[in-house]
DNA sequence: ATAGATGCAAAGAGTTTGCATAGGT
DNA sequence: ACCTATGCAAACTCTTTGCATCTAT
C-alpha cells in the first residue's frame, strides 16, 4: 500500500500525471503511460492511484456524473472546469465568497465542490 | 418514450418523487416505489425517469462520485447539499455571485454546478 | 386488438479483487 | 531469495438493452 518498490509503471504513472498540466481520468492515465510501458495494464492503475493518493502526492478530483481525475496535490484551494467538447478537465483558481452560507440552518458544512462548465479555449478556437 | 400510458409503475414513481421533499436516486425511487408496485423493476425506474426528464416533469442532479438523484423541476436556480452519513441530497436555495468569473480567459462557461458537503440537520441531532 | 410498457435476464462500462508470476531490493 | 507489484481474468456495481409477455387504450 506505501509504493515501497521504484517500478518502471509507477515511474510511467507519475510522469504522465506531471507531464499533463490538468487532472486526468484513469483512461488518460493508462493511455500516456502505456507509451512508456505498453503492457501496463488498468488494475496497476488504479492501485497506483490510489497509492499516490494515500502517500499525498495526488489529490482525487470528484466530478458530477463522470469518472474522476487525479492531479498532483498542492495546497491552494481551487476548483475545475470540465469541457463539453474535449471532456477533458482543467484547474480554475480561486473559490466564490461565502459558498458555505448557502446551507440550511443546522446542517454542517466541511466542505464544497465547483465544477464550471462549458468549452475551453481551444475547442472554442477550433469552431 | 413520451409516456403515453399510465401505468401504475409510473403513477408509484410519480408519487414517491413528489412525496420525496427531497432529490432521489434510482435506488430510493425504487425502493419508495415498490411499496405501491412490488414487482416493479429497476430497469423500469431507469426508463420512466428518462421519460420524465425529456418531458421536462423532472431534472438529474449529477453528484461528484455519486450516482444522479431525481427531483421535480422548477424554475428557480438552485444547489445542492449531500449529507456525509446518510448519503442523502438536500437542495439549497441560492447561489454563489460570479461563479462564471472563475474560468480562466479564453473559456466559454454555460453551466455550473455546486455541492456542498457535511452532515445534514438530522445526522447532526442524531450524533 | 394493438402497440406501448413491463419484468427478467443478459450485456455493457467502470472499478475492484484474487491469484500465479515477474521483478525490485 | 524474498516478498511486493504486476498482469490477467473474474467479480462487482451501476446502468442500459433485448425480448417475450402483459396491459392500457
Amino acid at each position: 500500500m506505501s509504493m515501497e518498490r521504484n517500478t518502471r509503471q509507477r515511474t510511467a504513472i507519475r510522469e504522465a500525471l506531471e507531464a499533463a498540466n490538468r487532472p486526468l481520468s484513469p483512461g488518460e492515465v493508462l493511455d500516456a503511460a502505456q507509451r512508456m510501458v505498453p503492457r501496463l495494464g488498468i488494475a496497476t492503475v488504479y492501485r497506483t492511484l490510489r497509492a499516490l493518493q494515500e502517500e499525498g502526492w495526488l489529490t482525487v478530483v470528484e466530478l458530477p456524473g463522470d469518472s474522476a481525475r487525479y492531479e498532483r496535490a498542492h495546497l491552494d484551494h481551487h476548483h475545475h472546469f470540465q469541457c463539453r467538447a474535449c471532456n477533458r478537465v482543467f484547474e480554475m483558481k480561486g473559490c466564490p465568497a461565502n459558498v458555505a452560507a448557502l446551507a440550511p440552518a443546522g446542517f454542517e458544512v466541511d466542505a464544497h465542490e465547483v465544477v464550471l462548465y462549458g468549452r475551453c479555449v481551444s475547442c472554442v478556437a477550433a469552431s
